[in-house]
Formats: structure tokens, sequence, C-alpha cells
DNA sequence: GTTTTTTGTTACCGGTTCGTAACCCACCCG
DNA sequence: CGGGTGGGTTACGAACCGGTAACAAAAAAC
């Protein structure tokens, strides 16, 4: 199911929203103001945003541009407004979308639909590497033929972007931006989870660590053996 | 046994339908204003509803607009008045269908089986996962060759949900969604209602809980073993 | 009406998560 | 040698989460 987030401070229309997409088969979150869409999209990584204009606190503007300044999410912004220059100021902040109200919800969720298909739309639940496999449904590590080990949400998502680099090298601060999202968070926070992570993942000693470090750059996962007859 | 509503504050013809729609074989309910209306209807989901202009305290078109914001349940409107413009407000406040006093029942009962086949009828009253099945019409659930067990309304929705995504994850707030509808409910209610089942559910120990927790995220029906294949 | 079931509320408890900080050690420079 | 640095290890605690239980309010059944 496709996770997206609305933001808008209007509760009744963030009702209405919300509804018409849950009928429409996603799974709703919502957020009333900036901080508060940050958090939620730091915390439940959605798929999309549907951003209103209008924000107490921190307007729709400063979280579009905060929002991208480390994640390609995709973003449709709301408004009553419709000149030119605010169209333009929308999109260069980094809105893929622009709706004016007043709209319908099924109009909505028809670009919600075609702006999805255009990026690309859901990421794999299950993501494969050598003889692991990480599902990001259930929060699950999965050596082939043994029992899953089960991770925690910062953990999940951490290995989840060594999975989609495995083999390269993610830097500490790109990992950072990628688990942590637009707060960041500090290298010993990273430091601490990347050890969480090799405690739960250990397999028998003398393999080479599946999470590898490179000093003074950062953390590449390797691949098991798989068919290993070279070398 | 189609369940529908009809919404009117004339006692007479209310009962004149509700006598004639059960003849006809249909499960009727009835509302006499407004907020009783939306009141039902989150209570009993219908599959239509019937709705008077004239209504006190909230009329016809308002009850129309608020169920068409997180509904698509088909929905007639009657009234005395025939002039375009009303036709045209209901049907924009998301109506389907509109007849004007005075009509016979018989023709009201016509029009609304005509809805029903257009609109593509109910949807299956019993869901099967794995060894279980789950009667909605009962709201009794039963373990294949045992006997059945009985559920509370909200258990009953609460299981349809997980079991139209047997094997997925459910997100806490998507699950409170699909059990409370609009007005939500709190994480504590879920809690309780997911506690209640599972004593209902209750096989022997040792097996893999059919409701699992999956931490921080939501819950999943454990589809009991059958083909076990992975891809 | 009364009784029973259902549903919401609150509290408690044990476990997990995750940030913080301290400590250790190996390495690199002079 | 000694101090600096990066990274692994250990420990602690606050916040959170989910299971359990008991109770109250509301609804349904009788």
């Amino acid at each position: 199911m496709t996770k997206i987030l609305i933001v808008d401070d209007d509760l009744a229309l963030a009702d209405v929203l919300a509804f018409t997409f849950r009928r429409a088969g996603f799974d709703v979150l919502l957020a009333h103001d900036g901080k508060d869409a940050l958090d939620q999209y730091a915390r439940e990584l959605p798929e999309l945003i549907v951003l209103d204009w209008m924000l107490p606190s921190l307007d729709g503007l400063q979280v579009c541009k905060r929002l991208r300044s480390n994640s390609d999410v995709p973003i449709i912004m709301l408004t009553v407004r419709y000149n030119d220059d605010d169209v333009v100021a929308a999109l260069e902040a980094g809105a893929d979308e622009y709706i004016t109200k007043p709209f319908s919800p099924r109009q909505a969720v028809a670009r919600v639909r075609a702006l999805l298909r255009r990026t690309g739309g859901t990421p794999p639940e299950v993501l494969h590497a050598g003889t692991l496999s990480l599902d990001m449904e259930r929060y699950e590590v999965k050596r082939a033929g043994e029992t899953a080990i089960r991770l925690s949400r910062l953990e999940a998502r951490c290995l989840q972007a060594l999975f989609q680099n495995a083999g390269h090298v993610l830097t500490t601060q790109g990992l950072i931006a990628r688990i942590w999202g637009p707060e960041g968070a500090t290298q010993e926070m990273l430091k601490q989870l990347i050890y969480r992570l090799r405690n739960k993942l250990d397999s028998e000693p003398g393999m080479p660590a599946l999470i590898e470090t490179i000093p003074n750059q950062g953390y590449v996962l390797n691949l098991p053996p798989e068919n290993d007859a070279l070398h």
C-alpha cells in the first residue's frame, strides 16, 4: 500500500483529502504544520507528499526546500494563488506538481497517481543482495534458509541504504541523510547504529565483515560470497 | 442481504418505503435526521442510501457532501423540487440519482436496484485466508472444521482489513482508518481491539501468532502455512 | 425495565529503541 | 615518546511501545 503524507493546516480539508486518498487505496499520514511534516517524513518515509503552501511555523515553500536538500520524494504543492511567480517559486523549490484550490479530491487523486507513475512508483518491499534478503515491510533481514532477524526502524533504513548501494561506498554524511532525513544526526549516532546492526547480523567469526568500514570515508555492504570460485 | 439506509423525517413516508424495500428483500435501516443518518452510516456501512432533501438539523445536501468526503456509497436524493439548479446542486454534492416526489415505491425499488447494478454491487460477504474464513454478514470466523467464533462489529472489521491484506503489513494508522472510519481512534483503542481479537482467535501456543505485531509499524495477518514458496 | 455485551479509558509492567557519554585501542604524525 | 584522531565497545537511562488487566460508559439484548 502506497504511503503518502498530506500536509495541511486546514483540518477540514485535510480530513477530506485523507479520506479520499484512503478510499483510493493509499496509506495516509497527516501533518498540520511544517515542523510536524518534516518530522513525519523522517519517521515514516512516505513515497509522496501533498503539501499546502500556507502553513504555520514553517511555510510550504520552506518545507519543500528542506525536504529537497536530501531527498527526491515527489512533492505536490497545494495553493490558492495562481500567479506565475508563485508557480515558479514552487517549482524552483523542488515541487513536482502544483494544484490550485479549489480542486476536487478526485482530481487530486488523479494527479497523485500520475506523478507516482511518472516517478517510477513504489520501490520494492523486499531487497536482495547475495544470499541476504531485506524485507522493508516487516523490518526483517534473512540469510537464505535461516530465520529472520527483526530490525528496528533505523536499523532497517540503514541496511536499506547499504543494500541499495551494495558493493559501493556510502559516505557517513550520505548515510546519515538517508537514515535520519532532514534533521540529520551526529556521527556518534551512526557509529552506534552500525555497531548494533553488526551485532544482529554477526555471522561466524572469520568471515569478512558484512558491513565493512572504509576509514575516513564511510561504509560498504560486502556481498556475502555466493559463487566464490574465483581467486 | 443488501443493507440500505433510508433517511426521511416524514415518518409516514419512511414507513412506507421501509416496508416496500423490506418486502423487496432489502435489509432496511432508518434515520430521521441528518445527524442520525451520518451516525448510522458510520456504524452500519449500508451499501446504498436513500436521502430526503428536507431534513431537520442538517439538510440532505449537507449530509450528502459529508458522506462524499469519505465514501463513495451510492446515494439517491429524494425531493419535491425539480428545478434544474437543485438537480445540479445534488449531483455536484455527489448524489448518484435524483427522484422527485411524488413517486411510487415500486419505482423507487427499481431505481435502487438499477443503481446497485451500476455501481457494481456488494463486496463478498465471506472472506478466506488459508484455513480461516471470515463471514462479514454474521460476524463470525471459523477455522476449517472447527466451530465458528462470534465477533463484535469492530473485531469483524479489524479482521476484515487484515484478511484483505493477508500477508502484508497494515500500519496502525491505516488499520484505524479502516476500522473506525473518518472519526479515527486512538492507538490505545486499537491495542485493546487486537488484544481482544487475539483472545478469541487463540490457537494452541507454539504456533506462530495469527496476528503478528511488527513493532513500530503495525500488524500482519500471518497465513497459516499452505504453500510457502518464496519469490 | 434489567442484564449482558461491547467499547472506551486508564494504569501498570516489561521490553525495546535510541541518544549520550565514557572508555579503549590502533594508527598516524612529529 | 605523547598527543590526536577515528572507530569499536560498553554502559546507562529516558522515552516509547505493546501486552495485560480492571473498570466505566455506552449499546444491545432480553
